[in-house]
DNA sequence: GTGAAAGCGCTAACAT
DNA sequence: ATGTTAGCGCTTTCAC
């Protein structure tokens, strides 16, 4: 059934060398004479022999695998993340091994623990940075260096990846003076989330920038859970009717922020129009690209580019496995700005 | 810096016997007198020693890894698939390996020789059937099992897990109908899609169970970019205002079939009123759990059940892992529906 | 019941 | 420039 495994053993007898020559030829070390390379690789190819993994890792070298923990795959963000990884993890001829830390999953410290027994050259945390000194040290102890991605800033001393949120804000907020809006507000997000925080904070740098008003009432948190958001914005439109834009923390808001200004009698749209008041509510949200439900609605959108997320964090990591000694650095992913035709 | 791995010498020196003897206890093979097993236990914990797992691999065990060739990590079904996947695999202190086969990624085929050079015990192909009889023969000539998951029916003779879409048709369909509804449409999906085809047998098939009458022009199809189906729905309603229940077939299509509603004058809303024409259109549609963002819609919404359907595959293949030579199977795994209070 | 020893496939000294 | 050989950590006959 199985066939026979061709070893090295038998590219050695088929070309007539000893294991040394095989083993140098392939990976390109000692000096090997031309004819006798071109008899080697003649072998390897009539065989068709491939390198067996274990017994390279067993030896001491490297095991060629990455290992993720990620809270939880099927959150867009950490989805665009781990596809970006495992894109540039491919194009090394490397392999991701995937573990969740979140929901049903073990926890971010026993999923390193299992990705270590697995003897992985490096780690990429995503998400869930609160275990991530203890992750952090797990993987010093065993000499294998960590990465994190992450969607808001965390703790120092650690390599991380994130994307910056304040650009994100200030390009989706400026985005919205310069069609002419001045009331804007931003809707949704947990008062606790850090990502928010920032967020925010490129939001009133950027009115503060225009001379524009930032009141604390037109800042509207969401719980958790994101109900009832309609009702919060309608509220907030029909109290203070000179607000003519908005700008939307995740997908969920904004489509609860699209029925807000329907109930509340307004019409979405771009261009403010002339005058204090306006009948037009311009929305601009953020979210990944996956996240096209949306598509449709006139809106513009900002993406935190989760798939360059995770592929600077595999580059990141990639230079760490060459270099352990290095200092570690954070970088900062900048967002893509979808713009939409107003309408 | 990297402290000293320790190996089974080491807890063999440590307890005072052979490295047979650990081995044996370790595995619960060989009779061992239940002193030295304690003492060797001891050892165990003592120094914390953890089986080297490219060595038992090596020597001919099990990798104890599973791999995941997945088109696209990021559509929210296959996401689901994979967080069901891992989630079982881990309980069962396995690893999963990730491999794209679409977008970036390097093809199935590919993926499936990359997967099989790192000694996986069995492969997991979600979706990107077209190539599932390459990576069967591959995979087969490795002597390792495959199992496919995928949103449609596919190959035979091969072992395979998907969604019921005749079911989830008949769930959103019949839904529909025992809220009075008589005249509903199918709305979106490419028209060559097999997912499609099998929603609306069991779409027809519900209305013909009641005596409901289906029209061929009711049956709309959304390209692959899912445009305009606003305008389209708006169309359709004007067109045939009898029409008072949508089935959709996406997130993407729900949300422009509420907007077509809106736009066409009706609204959305649940209960089907008196009387031959009614102002309110209801909606129910297809989508995963993670697809929250439609979550505040008044509308019915029938989950494919992604997870479960990892969880599924997982579960097959363990089983063929154990058991090679067991007959194909297809197992089919039942949707969940969703009510939405009418609103 | 327990131990000695032979490899699994590979790499890296150390010969030649 | 190429060959010999000693292990990497483990399981598994086969002895005792």
């Amino acid at each position: 059934m199985t066939p026979k495994k061709i070893t090295i053993n038998d590219v050695a007898d088929h070309a007539g060398v000893s294991v040394t020559t095989v083993s140098l030829v392939v990976s390109g070390k000692g000096r090997i004479s031309p004819q006798t390379a071109a008899r080697v690789q003649q072998a390897i190819q009539a065989l068709g022999y491939v390198p067996n993994r274990q017994a390279v890792t067993l030896r001491g070298g490297r095991s060629g695998v990455i290992g993720l923990i990620v809270r939880d795959v099927c959150d867009p963000f950490y989805a665009e993340v781990t596809a970006g990884l495992s894109e540039v993890l491919e194009a090394q001829a490397r392999v991701l091994f995937l573990t969740q830390s979140g929901r049903e999953g073990l926890g971010s410290l026993r999923a390193a623990e299992s990705l270590l027994k697995q003897g992985v050259d490096g780690i990429v945390l995503a998400g869930n940075l609160l275990h991530g000194p203890d992750v952090r040290q797990r993987a010093a102890a065993a000499g294998v260096p960590l990465v994190c991605a992450a969607r808001a800033n965390a703790l120092e001393g650690m390599d991380l990846v994130r994307p910056d949120n304040q650009l994100a804000a200030r390009l989706a907020t400026g985005h919205l003076v310069a069609e002419g809006h001045k009331q804007i507000a931003y809707i949704g997000g947990a008062g606790h989330s850090l990502t928010r925080a920032e967020r925010l904070g490129g939001f009133c740098a950027t009115l503060l920038q225009y001379g524009l008003p930032f009141r604390p009432e037109w800042m509207v948190e969401s719980g958790v859970h994101r109900h009832g958001m309609a009702a919060k914005v309608e509220a907030l439109l029909r109290r203070y009717p000179q607000i003519t834009a908005l700008v939307c923390h995740d997908a969920a808001v904004t489509l609860g922020a699209y029925f807000g200004v329907l109930n509340a009698g307004r019409n979405v749209g771009g261009q403010a129009l002339e005058g204090l008041y306006s009948p037009q509510v311009a929305l601009a949200g953020f979210g990944e690209d996956a996240d096209d439900a949306l598509a449709e609605l006139p809106l513009t959108r900002v993406s935190a580019a989760g798939r360059e997320v995770g592929r600077s964090a595999a580059e990141r990591l990639l230079q760490r496995i060459d270099n352990p000694d290095a200092t570690p650095q954070q970088w900062v992913v900048a967002p893509v700005l979808i713009a939409r035709a107003p309408g």
